[in-house]
This record gives structure tokens, C-alpha cells and sequence, in this order.
DNA sequence: TATTAATGTGAACTTAAATTCACATTATAG
DNA sequence: CTATAATGTGAATTTAAGTTCACATTAATA
């Protein structure tokens, strides 16, 4: 025997394996999944191309486990505001806000994670995205619905229609300047106002009432 | 003096037009985008590949001018929908069916035309298309809102919203079985108990109430 | 039929970014 | 210090689909 990997290497390894993880989210914050090319990100590591895929296999399983993580931090997020204290209705627009606030806060990540075309592979995280939000929603809304508050409908249907209307209504506001031309979108009101008007909009969804 | 394109020629070209469009098309409808290959459909019009750029400069170009005329096709439907007689509710209600209908018949057009990643011009058409739907819908709302059918709302990020909630709800149906993993979307209820409730759930939305 | 100008052809080219791999370097243990 | 087994390197390779272009064919006039 002539060689064991030591704590020493294990802990080398790790971090550098957590650089390259930095770095990609780092890349796609800025620039997105396109601009994410593996040899800018090698460099901004100092590291060699090559090094980059003694860590990971391929760039769809690196960039899949970085959507993984941005995903958690934002999925934990939003639960938290979902666990809060307060009656479902509350909660529910807590949720909004939080995942609203959020991306307008970070919104190349939030394009990233939401709309931006990206391998298979990636594409898979940003469902269990979707998912993980429709989850919490609809477990609200099974609870407002047991209480009256909620109007009775279909939880399932109406979770994934509310993170419809937060993808489509912050796809304006998000979107990273695509082009040279024109910003087709909606008027984009201030971050407080488009909140409160979409906060408005969910409600009347699920409580099929004009007062919250 | 000695060539000038004759009518006859024009005719064949135009109608040599016609049918690239319309493999095109049909290439979308049934693989989408990306198997849409110049090579295949070239084949299909059992013509050579550089013809094809003699009628159209580029892939992109040929795609975006195919989702033009479909996205036309598809708004003038709903445009009829919501024009046709009736109070403001009735034809917003006229406008989902028709559109969810229509999505539903054609799934794989509609997820090529909502959600499938494409090149950025035909990206440009695919923006056309939802602000086309969200342009009708808001009509129907500002209309609403004055009759007092509606809720007071800012009729553009709902009309925007609606069209969320359409495409989010319809992504799991109409997704082209990606992969071969687990159907993860939401248990898929029956053409008209899904049209049903997204109709409720968008009345409740944009009128605060109940009952249609 | 000769001339001009278009359209048709399809194999070859291009491109750009991911991926590989033969070799160099570093770490461990006897 | 030597043997062993990692990790590090980065230029070269791969790949795949869009695009080109030199040449062939067809159409229209005189």
C-alpha cells in the first residue's frame, strides 16, 4: 500500500469542489445558463478545464446540482413563511410575497430557475422548483379549504395555477433585457404595488371573495 | 432581354413556399422544435436542403414566420370567442374554454407554441402570442370592471396572470411525455372537469366571487 | 437554338462549446 | 527515496445541425 486519500485531500476536495459549485451559481446569476461556459468557469477557479470534470461528470449534472441547491434555499423560504403563525389566508400571502420579493431581489437567478432554456437534465431541477411550490401552496390551500376560508375547488389545480400567475406576471419584471428592442411587458409598477396586486389577484382566486 | 419570371413560375414558387411552411409545421406538431431538422424536412418536400434557403435565410426565419401563421390561427379563434355575444363574464369564460379546448386538441403545437425552448426569434413570436391573449383578456376585464362584473384590478398584470394560469395548468397535460421518467404533474382530470376548473378558479380570480 | 437568369442540388464546410486523454504533478506510505 | 495512486492540465478532439456554394438543371425570350 502506497497511497490513501488523508482528511487533508478530503477536505482539499471538497472545497474546491464547492468553488466550482460557487462559481457556476455565480455564472448563472450574472449571466445565465448560456453564458455558464465550462472554461470561463474553469478560469474563474483558476483551475483547468479538465479539473472541472474530475468533480463532476458532465455540465448538466454540475449546473443540475447547482439549480438543486438555489432551489432549497428558495423552496426553504418559502416554507418558512408557509409554517409562520397565522390563519392559511395570511400564510398564503406571506408565501407570495416572500417568493415574489425574492426574485425580484435576485432576478437573473430567478429568470435562471424560472423561464431560461436549459439541458434536460436542469430542466428536471426547475420542475421539482415548480413542484416544491405547488406542494406548499396546496397544502395551504387544503387547510383554508377545510377551514371556509377557501372557496371549495381542486388544491392540486389551483397550487399550480398561482405559481403559473407568479411566473407569468414576474416574467416581465424579471426578464434579463432580452435583446436590443422594446420591453413588451406590462406597465412594471413598483415592487410593493405589483405585490399587493398579485397578492390581491391569488386571493380573490382561492377565497372568491374581494376582501382578504 | 431574355428571362422574366412568368406567373407561372411565381405560382409554383409560392406554392413551393406553401408547402415547406406546411411540413414545418407539421414537423412542430409532431416532434416540436428541436426535431424539426432542415435535412427532414427538406425530405419530407422531397426537395434538396439548399433549396429550402432559397425560399427562407435561416431555420429560425422559416420558425418563426410557422409559429406567426399558427399563432394567428389561434388568436383569431379566441379573438371570436370574445367578441361573440354576451356579458363580459360569459365571453371571458368563452375565451378559456376556447383556448384550453384548443390546446388540449393539439398538444404537441401548443406546447411548441407556450413552453418549448426555440431559437430568440422565435422566441420573439412565441412573446407575440401571449401578449396577443393577454390583450384580448384585458379588454374583456377593463369592460368587466366598468359593468362592475369584475373586482377593481389592474387589468393588464391580470390579464397577464390569466394567461399563467392557463399555461401552468395545461403544462402537465399537454407535455410531450418528456423522458421516460414519472408524470409528476397533477392527476389529470377529464377535458371538461379541467376546463371547468380553471374557469372557476380565473372567474373567481377576476370577480372576487363565487358564483359565476 | 442561343442566351440569360433564375431555381435546384447535396456534399462539404462551419462553428462553438462540451468533452477527452496522454502526460505532468502532487500526495501518501513503506 | 521509491512505488503507487490520486488529482491537475489544456490542447486536441468530437459532435451535430445549420449553412454554404460550385455546379446542374430548368425556364423564358429573341
Amino acid at each position: 500500500m502506497a497511497y490513501r486519500e488523508t482528511a487533508k485531500v478530503k477536505a482539499r476536495k471538497q472545497s474546491q469542489r464547492q468553488q466550482i459549485l460557487s462559481a457556476a451559481r455565480e455564472h448563472i446569476a450574472s449571466g445565465g445558463y448560456q453564458a455558464a461556459q465550462m472554461q470561463s468557469l474553469a478560469q474563474a477557479c483558476a483551475i483547468a478545464t479538465g479539473t472541472v470534470y474530475r468533480y463532476f461528470p458532465s455540465k448538466a449534472e454540475l449546473f443540475a446540482e447547482v439549480f438543486r441547491l438555489a432551489v432549497q434555499i428558495e423552496v426553504n423560504a418559502v416554507d418558512a413563511a408557509a409554517h409562520a403563525a397565522g390563519a392559511p389566508a395570511q400564510r398564503l400571502e406571506a408565501v407570495i410575497t416572500t417568493f415574489v420579493h425574492r426574485a425580484l431581489r435576485a432576478p437573473r437567478l430567478a429568470y435562471a430557475l424560472l423561464a431560461e432554456p436549459v439541458d434536460p437534465a436542469v430542466e428536471r431541477e426547475r420542475l421539482v422548483f415548480r413542484q416544491s411550490y405547488a406542494r406548499i401552496i396546496e397544502n395551504l390551500l387544503v387547510e383554508g379549504i377545510a377551514t371556509g376560508t377557501f372557496a371549495e375547488q381542486n388544491p392540486e389545480l389551483s397550487a399550480a395555477a398561482l405559481v403559473g400567475i407568479m411566473n407569468e406576471t414576474l416574467v416581465g419584471p424579471l426578464s434579463p433585457t432580452p435583446q436590443t428592442d422594446t420591453p413588451e411587458h406590462y406597465s412594471e409598477p413598483q415592487e410593493s404595488e405589483l405585490i399587493q396586486a398579485i397578492i390581491a389577484l391569488c386571493m380573490r382566486a382561492v377565497t372568491g371573495r374581494r376582501t382578504t
